[in-house]
RNA sequence: GAUGACUUAGCUCAAUGGUUAAGAGCAUUACGCUGAUACCGUAAAGGUUGAUGGUUCAAGUCCAUCAGUCAUCACCA
């Protein structure tokens, strides 16, 4: 133990965090914490993996800090928590980050590079900024094991997540299908969510839309249509109907297979003519759209309603149509109804297209209809659209692929076969095959609108071409099937905040589809499914022993001529690279002999890190063999699910999601109990950062700059985690200054005068009963503090927490006690007392660093260790192995607080009426009058007169009782108790209050209550229903606040003011001391010009001045050579201050 | 386009539906205090709480509409 506490020359954070570092690491302070308590009720918390083929952010940054704070203050707590690291390796940012390096596209891939060489290129990557992630974790002290980490790409690692398929497998819930995924045809290559997010890839495009006419089929089903027009009077001439369809793509017509309408949505039948071909036609579309199509249409048309116009000549018969609604009536009673093939080819003819074309060319209803664009009705091909195939599915239309994967329509298909659906191929001779196609139907009277239109469409990022819609074969996770589990399990997790887990991830459970696996890239986890060529026999293989198994038995059906080598090596070292394109070389044989190939997917790096809790630890060959359902190694046991995970609010559809999914499809189980979720960081104009703005920040300059305990304190309160953050260096310079300047200077305070006097806590801990109040005060606000911030911490609400802390260590310990307790530490012998401000100081300030430990990890471990070194009081070696603060319930004295804060509030008081009236504090006064409103009040600030005395330089304090007519009082209604009550009467009741005369409130005050006419009729009022304060003191100055009212006595005597000269004179006599650079406890001599105007004074307060000085001489002499000149009240004076001995 | 969140002083944030008709801190200005202070205190200035309606005795707070910002999803006939 050293005998003194340790003095700064300045506030260093920076400094101090690495000299802290370099003990924790000394010192194996986190493993230590970890170890400490073994044996401790396990917390659980999982690392989201981060992806370190990028730099790190500051938005890492706060999402760690939350991470860290939780996990250390639950280590505090007494839990044990584990903390395993872990890397996200695989996935298409690090393929394209490669493919840029290499300057290649993915058709490349295979051609110009092997795989097996891109694939080394992507293991390099991934891990290129380890040591920079390893630096800034380091360095913001985030303790987390990055000794043992888990990482994605290992086999191990790999090897879980194909037994967790396999589990899913044997379920039922893996399987193939189609899906309807984003396909550049110019690049031959299906593109993912991300690819299409890309910035630049929706533009604005022109198209060729086309309003087509399905022609009704006559039937039982549609005969109330055709009935419509035979009892309309007009003309049996035209008896043909059409269904109207809008789309922006004419080439995908040819595979229209259905037409979709909203049952609940109004059509209408309208009787009216081919704008083009100008023949009688009768029309079905949506009602709310017929303004779009006819001239004259209001809301309140109905069937009846015609628009006719007089033909005079043919520019106006071009322009408006005649029209008239002949039937009204609602989607789902068109449901089912027939209609012909819009353009029928060879391709799409149903008659030689059987397994194609199902139950097609029918009105079917969807609940994606609406009636903002086209007719409300939806022409429907199921290869084109995943609204289409799904609805498609479900209605057994079929499914009609009429363009290839080059985007040109297949052979079969007319006079349109080979042709470009786009200009996919910069032929500046292309010709638009939709135009084609609308010309097509509008000769046919098949096109009822054919014109350009404006709208946002994806495009390739790499080609710049349209995408298309294209059914490409995948893999797919029911999720679906286990929705209602998944939204069951969801409302027992504790988000915060809380809408995050209603709201967005909520929405997201309740629309949930099936979970796309499968991804055609190269650098990722296989699917492990070996199929036959067929596709009759499948396996889904679930571990590496399994793979060995089915490798010997192929390998003994001899299928292994070509690749035997390769074989017989992997199978020789017992070691094989779950990576293509090893995998993809390993033939299987099925159960009937035929062999077997892997499917060439990958699967979604999203269940690379939803399986993490499983997969961090890999599987353990004994269990997997015992079939234990939980096959995984030791770490596993007692580490699931996890109590709290924490990561960006754009992980709610990425990680959470598929932790979530993972655990309940696979253990039916929640992942996490807590989920915390943290906003984006915006630079200090509210703007995203990235790197083409430059607004990114530094985090590493950041944190060597100003420190990481001020950039997490910063991040931690400035705003709630969850909120995004506008991020501005002037706040992290705000809140070293304040907050740390504040608390670092609090124990520069103690440790200069503890040195002095040796305290070092030796002595029996002073009773609360026996230590002065403003010491029995201050240690009640930080056991309430400390219970606070607990219930803060317990609820993830760190912000507030940390605030709490600031308003105290600002408010209360600096700014006050300290402040009031100064003379306590450097007056007067070592004795009951002055021990009393120690201990409490020192309690204070060892609670704090406990406190703060979790947010500063740093600050705190440098004041807690250099407090500790002298005192012992803790058997630990870091702040971090500490307990965390538990409130005293019995230190708190909440009526202490209040009058503390009554003297706080006074004393502001009466500063702000010395300043109005221009009397500086070290000038004495005589006293102030303070109006009690009752006996209690009055009693709280007789117990705090002192102080309030002391810190406003008066000399006595004077009540004045509520029963003093000299004092006016004002009432008014206490809104919250009377509101209920009275109601509507509520302002009446108000206004009548503030009429009240003095005599009656004082009627009031005596009985208890008061009757109050209002509106003729008697209100009773009790007391406790409104609130009366002091208002005027006539004839004084007053300030008030709230019901505190302080009238200041102005009046400067000459006694008075002799004794300000002589606290001015120690003022001036202090400051030369201390501008000589004299010891705190050097004895001086003062010899003084005797100045008249001020001789007298001085003289007076002699012993008082000596005193204060530590001035064993003070001398008046007429006349000072070479003094120091000093003005006392506007009268200078020389004097002579040297130092004695 | 859909859904959700947000919008309070120049800036960052407060304010269980309840009243000296919205409070702090920062920044600005002026004056003070300090034998711990890089602080602190007192004051000045700064607001139609994004807009418009509504519910209520009472709205920054609840509801509706609109605008702006952001996020997520989609780009869809």
């Amino acid at each position: 133990m050293s005998a003194k506490y340790r003095e700064f020359t300045g506030l260093n954070l920076p400094a101090f965090e690495q000299e802290i570092l370099a003990r924790w690491s000394e010192t194996g302070a986190f493993e230590r914490s970890v170890s400490l308590r073994e044996g401790a009720t396990p917390f659980v918390f999982y690392e989201g993996p981060p992806s370190a083929n990028g730099m790190p952010g500051i938005h890492h940054v706060i999402s760690r800090t939350l991470k860290d704070l939780v996990c250390r203050y639950k280590t505090m707590k007494g839990f044990q928590v584990k903390r395993k690291g872990g890397w996200d390796t695989h996935g298409l940012p690090i393929e394209l980050g490669v493919e840029k390096e290499l300057g290649i596209t993915k058709e490349d891939i295979g051609k110009k590079i092997s795989v097996e060489e891109y694939n080394k290129k992507c293991r390099e990557a991934v891990l290129r900024y380890k040591d920079k992630w390893d630096d800034l974790t380091r360095k913001m002290g985030y303790w987390v094991d990055l000794n043992d980490p888990y990482i994605t790409f290992k086999n191990e690692y790999i090897e879980t997540l194909w037994w967790l398929l396999k589990e899913l497998y044997k379920k039922g819930l893996l399987y193939e299908s189609v899906s309807i995924q984003p396909y550049s045809p110019a690049a031959g290559t299906g593109l993912s969510s991300h690819e299409l997010n890309q910035p630049g890839t929706y533009k604005d495009v022109k198209d060729t839309s086309c309003v087509a006419m399905f022609k009704a089929v006559r039937d039982e089903k549609s005969e109330f249509l055709f009935k419509a027009i035979l009892n309309n009077e007009q003309g049996t001439s035209n008896d043909e109907i059409f269904f109207l369809a809008w789309t922006t793509t004419p080439w995908t017509l040819p595979s229209n297979l259905g037409l979709t309408v909203g049952a609940n949505i109004d059509y209408v039948l309208v009787k009216t003519t081919n704008p083009y071909l100008y023949n009688p036609i009768n029309v079905v579309l949506a009602k709310q759209l017929m303004p779009k199509y006819f001239d004259g249409t209001s809301t309140s048309d109905g069937v009846g309603t015609k628009y006719s116009i007089i033909i005079q000549d043919d520019s106006i018969k071009k322009k408006s149509v005649e029209w008239e609604i002949i039937a009204e009536f609602k989607g789902s009673q068109i449901e089912g109804c027939r209609y012909d093939q819009l353009l029928k080819f060879d391709a799409n003819n149903p008659r030689f297209n059987k397994e194609a074309v199902g139950d097609a060319f029918k009105v079917i209803a969807g609940d994606f209809v609406t009636t903002e664009d086209g007719t409300g009705i939806v022409h429907t091909a199921p290869a084109f659209g995943a609204d289409d195939y799904k609805i498609g599915i479900k209605n057994n239309l079929g499914f009609l692929i009429g363009v290839d994967r080059t985007g040109r329509f297949i052979q079969g298909m007319g006079e349109f076969a080979g042709r470009y659906v786009k200009n996919y191929t910069d032929d500046p001779n292309y010709v638009d095959v939709n135009i084609d196609i609308a010309v097509k139907l509008k000769k046919e009277n098949r096109a009822f609108k054919v014109e350009k239109y404006e709208h946002s469409y994806p495009h390739c990022w790499r080609t710049d071409k349209p995408v298309l819609y294209y059914p490409l074969d995948a893999w797919f996770i029911k999720t679906t099937a286990i929705k209602d589990r998944m939204v069951q399990l969801n409302k027992t997790i504790n988000w915060k905040p809380k809408s995050t887990g209603e709201g967005r991830f909520g929405n997201w459970l309740e629309n949930m589809v099936d979970w796309n696996l499968s991804r055609s890239r190269f650098w990722g986890t296989p699917l492990p499914i070996w199929k036959t060529e067929d596709g009759g026999e499948e396996k889904c293989i679930g571990s590496i022993e399994e793979l060995k198994k089915e490798i010997e038995k192929a390998n003994k059906a001899g299928f292994y001529e070509s690749t035997a080598k390769i074989i017989a090596q992997i199978l020789q070292r017992g070691k094989i690279d779950l990576h293509k394109p090893y995998v993809d070389e390993i033939i299987l044989v099925s159960d009937s002999g035929k062999p077997m190939k892997r499917v060439p997917d990958l699967i979604d790096v999203w269940f690379d890190s939803g399986a993490m809790p499983y997969a961090q630890w890999g599987l353990d060959q004994q269990k997997l063999k015992e079939g234990n359902s939980f096959p995984f190694r030791e770490g596993w046991d007692g580490a699931f699910p996890a109590d709290f995970i924490a990561e960006g609010v754009d992980q709610t559809r990425g990680w959470f999601y598929t932790l979530h999914a993972i655990a309940v499809l696979v253990f039916d189980s929640v992942a996490y109990k807590t989920c915390v979720s943290n906003g984006l960081v915006l630079d200090k104009n509210g703007n995203k950062m990235s790197k083409r703005l430059g607004n990114v920040v530094d985090p590493f300059k950041t944190i060597e700059t100003f420190g990481a305990d001020a950039t997490r304190w910063y991040l931690i309160t400035n705003a709630s985690p969850w909120d995004n953050m506008k991020f501005d260096i002037d706040g992290i310079k705000e809140v070293q200054r304040k907050f740390f300047g504040t608390l670092y200077n609090t124990y520069q305070f103690f440790a200069l005068y503890a040195n002095v006097d040796g305290f070092a806590f030796k002595e029996k801990y002073v009773p609360l009963n026996e230590r002065p109040e403003i010491d029995r005060w201050i240690l009640s606000s930080l056991n309430t503090l400390v219970k606070r911030v607990n219930e803060f911490m317990d609820d993830y609400e760190p912000t507030q927490a940390g605030r709490l802390i600031e308003d105290f260590v600002d408010e209360h310990l600096s700014n006050w006690y300290v402040r009031l307790c100064r003379r306590r530490f450097w007056k007067g012998e070592y004795e009951q007392d002055k021990i009393c401000a120690y201990q409490t100081l020192y309690e204070c300030l060892e609670t704090l660093t406990r406190l703060i430990a979790p947010i500063s990890p740093f600050f705190s471990d440098n004041l807690f260790q250099n407090l500790n070194a002298v005192t012992g009081r803790h058997k630990v070696e870091s702040v971090h192995h500490a307990d965390y603060p538990v409130a005293n319930a019995g230190a708190i004295d909440l009526p202490l607080e209040e009058r503390m804060q009554l003297a706080q509030d006074a004393s502001s008081l009466i500063l702000s009426l010395r300043k109005k009236v221009n009397i500086k504090v070290r000038q004495p006064l005589q006293k102030v009058l303070i109006p009690v409103l009752n006996p209690s009040m009055k009693e709280q600030l007789q117990r705090v007169e002192d102080l309030i005395k002391a810190e406003v330089n008066v000399k006595e304090v004077e009540y004045l009782n509520t029963d003093n007519t000299f004092i006016s009082k004002k009432i008014k209604p206490n809104f919250v108790a009377l509101g209920k009550k009275l109601g509507s009467k509520m302002k009446a009741v108000s206004a009548a209050l503030t009429e009240l005369k003095q005599d009656e409130i004082a009627l009031f005050e005596k009985a208890g209550q008061f009757n109050l006419p209002v509106d003729g009729e008697p209100v009773i009022l009790q007391i406790a229903e409104v609130e009366i304060s002091s208002e005027d003191i006539p004839g004084w100055t007053v300030a008030n606040k709230g019901s505190l009212t302080v009238a200041l006595d102005v009046t400067v005597t000459p006694e008075l003011e002799a004794e300000g000269n002589a606290r001015e004179f120690v003022n001036r006599i202090q400051k030369i001391r201390k501008d000589s650079g004299f010891e705190l406890t050097d004895r001086i001599e003062v010899k003084a010009s005797a100045i008249n105007a001020l001789k007298d004074s001085l003289a007076r307060f002699k012993d008082y001045i000596c005193a204060e000085i530590l001035a064993d001489k003070l001398e008046f002499m007429p006349e000072i050579q070479d003094g120091t000149e000093i003005e006392i009240n506007d009268v200078s004076l020389n004097v002579i201050v040297s130092k004695k001995g």
